[in-house]
DNA sequence: TGTACATCAGTGAACGCGCGTTCACTGATGTAC
DNA sequence: TGTACATCAGTGAACGCGCGTTCACTGATGTAC
């Protein structure tokens, strides 16, 4: 009870989380701090060290965190397409980009190299993102079984679909990609436009023809 | 003449870049610090600053040199592929591809977040980035002419490619499509299944089909 | 061919900075009896 | 209901670090005459 005391925060670690956040979000996280977010909660630069093992541990935290967060868009995109395979995978995509862009603080956590001092194990692991990737095999399974994806290996178009969508972010971001005319509504219609033109969620017989 | 006197290094501006690389691809962008690299040349650490404005300009430099590195490569791989446009376009996404991981230095350079410290114009800026832009674009409209890509327009097709290369590369680097069973040859031979699994490069009537 | 001089490309001391992390500590809280 | 005590969650001083950048300087080089 009384999470009104100024000594024992009483909710410090989600304190440092959301503020850790929101400095990402607006410096990313190479600029991210410890001793700033502490400061930033009038709280010794010592505190958090309570509540995470260290600076990486934070960021990991986040960056899970944030995976479960666009699981369960994806999962909402997916319930909202109902039956139509097509849809789902379109879904699945937009799902992706959309929170990428909706939430680049949790993304840039999610994503970051900088917490790698050289090779070790990213944030985004292959456990943490199994989940995700489960359900994209799904769709793309599902896809080629309704003929709204062509056939060949699950696996392959999987790649293909998440580098695309993972690609598209990047490039958002960093600029290239707003230059287009094709841009001008932002990033979300721009990416079902990239994914239909190459025939993503179209059935069989209208993919890939002259006309 | 006489690049041997110590005082006047006489190649400085190029040791430091070749060196900047070494770090660069050691350890990252993140890690590279001027001073470290003059300290590796045996020079002292204000001396970059008679060649480099600051350190950010030797990174701009790198991403620089290395998009025209890069450009070769492409035009090389277009060259090699003659006039068959499919193979045109493999050859460009490979070459992306290929050289992302040959000179993972260059390439993070070229997609530095960590220079812009808030948000301003990257590195891998619309100018510098153009002429591969023109080229893919070029390929594209070509691949279309001679049908071994969809419809539509050849903008969204190439954004469409230029996103899953980069995704690819990015997905890559920090980890899991190396837990693949499809990537135990490498990212390369990878890439060519993941573009052609989506059908770049097949003539119309092996696009898509069920068989 | 020699000389005066401008320019170029180094040097090293110094400034000021914020960072992550460790440490011994203490006040607040919750729990067993 | 009270009390003793373990544990939890803070504090603040301190360590040690490397960094980018500025500055006044000087030795080496190249050039005009």
């Amino acid at each position: 009870m009384s999470a009104k005391t100024n000594y024992h925060h009483g909710n410090l670690k989600r304190a440092l989380m959301d503020e850790a956040l929101r400095v990402v979000g607006e410096k990313g996280v190479a600029a991210l701090s410890l001793r700033e977010v502490a400061a930033a909660l009038g709280v010794s630069h010592t505190a958090p060290y309570h509540h995470f093992a260290d600076k990486a541990a934070l960021i990991h935290a986040l960056a899970h965190e944030g995976m479960a967060l666009m699981d369960e868009r994806m999962a909402a995109a997916e319930d909202a397409a109902g039956d139509d395979a097509g849809a789902r995978l379109l879904g699945i995509g937009t799902a992706y980009v959309t929170f990428a862009v909706e939430r680049p603080d949790y993304y840039a956590t999610m994503t970051a190299s900088e917490i790698t001092t050289s090779s070790e194990p990213p944030p985004q692991s292959e456990e943490e993102s199994g989940d995700t990737w489960k359900r994209l095999l799904r769709a793309v399974v599902d896809g080629q079984a309704a003929g709204v994806l062509p056939d060949g290996d699950p696996m392959l178009l999987g790649v293909h679909l998440w580098s695309l969508v993972h690609g598209l972010v990047q490039l958002w971001r960093t600029g290239p990609l707003q230059y287009l005319p094709q841009a001008s509504n932002g990033l979300e219609p721009l990416a079902r436009d990239v994914l239909s033109v190459m025939g993503v969620g179209k059935p069989r017989d209208e993919r890939g023809g002259q006309r």
